[in-house]
DNA sequence: ATTTTTATATACAGATTAGTATATACTCAA
DNA sequence: TTGAGTATATACTAATCTGTATATAAAAAT
């Protein structure tokens, strides 16, 4: 594991977020990383891996964050739909977030074909099963129904963060979620 | 009025929903368009002129379409929240339906001092405050708010959509916006 | 018919792209 | 201290990018 595969990793990842894909050359990005293309090419066999890689691991990183603040602040499955707005809310507020990495993405690659804009329908279909996993936990009816409700209501106000910081819309979106959640859960 | 005017910036609204806007070239645009370089910067000043002109083109032809759509087939403000869902969802699932522009040109252009990023938000705020002349006349108590959860379903649906065609994404956002709607006109 | 204007085509400039071949510095072992 | 192997730096392709200077064809006017 070499510190300098992680540092152009960050590197890249913050890049993409701030300037995007297509416009970060990897001349950027090695010079920002202090190291070289060599040393890139060494890890990184093209770009479109590295971005696969970058896509890969901000999508770890960010399911890490849920799952552990899931499981460390309710305990209820009932309530657990409802908290993860609380989440995503304070993710998409803190000073440091700069997107969702696949919608991004997948925008800038909009070939269903392309490997890049693949991963990013892969996980946001990955995102989507676990919405319908904690709605299945919670005892709603149509689980599926309302996950999807549910990731385009979160999909859609992590759009608009995205657009306009400080929009507020995930709090909007956490007041419809409440709506959703609980006519899915009465009936 | 050019007709090869009109031809490149249709060409070139194709060539950025199917292939992204960093990634299509001018020369690809005159290319396909069937004219040269000279020409098209003779009716645009550079390559961001004309993103932005496909833009507002794109922006003023949607616009167009779904007044028309909504004064012919819907009278009483009530209903014309709902009835705008069916809209889109025609619109979606039309076969030449190749994304919502400004969406992925926001995300194409991150930086929020990016005119291109401006005008992308700039149409979103127009989009939302339409909602919000149609949620005030349906009477509804929070229009703003409504407006705003709506804005999120609409866009989070639609970028489902460009994720994986055939998604479906905006036959939930219509149910979950009867819902919505319901809630704040009875309220 | 000839001149003047306008639009298009070709060719090119300079910068930047992804990726690599070669050369130098460094680390670790004997 | 010397030698083998690895990591880094420099320099370079070849292609592509936006934008333009120059040349040619078409159209309009006198």
């Amino acid at each position: 594991m070499s510190l300098l595969r992680e540092k152009i990793l960050d590197v890249a990842s913050d890049l993409f977020q701030t300037r995007g894909i297509n416009s970060t050359g990897v001349d950027t990005i090695v010079a920002v990383a202090g190291t070289t293309k060599m040393t890139l090419y060494k890890y990184f066999r093209s770009k479109e891996d590295l971005i696969l890689e970058v896509l890969q691991k901000g999508h770890a990183d960010f399911n890490t964050w849920l799952h552990q603040k899931l499981n460390k602040n309710t305990k209820k499955p009932s309530e657990r739909l409802q908290k993860l707005f609380d989440f995503i809310e304070e993710w998409v507020t803190a000073p440091d977030f700069r997107g969702m990495a696949f919608l991004k993405a997948s925008a800038e690659f909009p070939n269903e074909e392309n490997p890049v804009h693949r991963l990013s329908a892969e996980q946001s279909k990955q995102f989507r099963q676990f919405l319908a996993e904690l709605a299945v936990d919670a005892g709603a009816k149509d689980a599926d129904s309302l996950a999807l409700q549910l990731s385009i209501l979160i999909e859609g106000a992590i759009q608009a963060e995205q657009m306009k910081r400080g929009s507020g819309a995930v709090k909007y979106a956490k007041k419809a979620a409440k709506i959703l959640i609980e006519n899915a859960l009465e009936n």
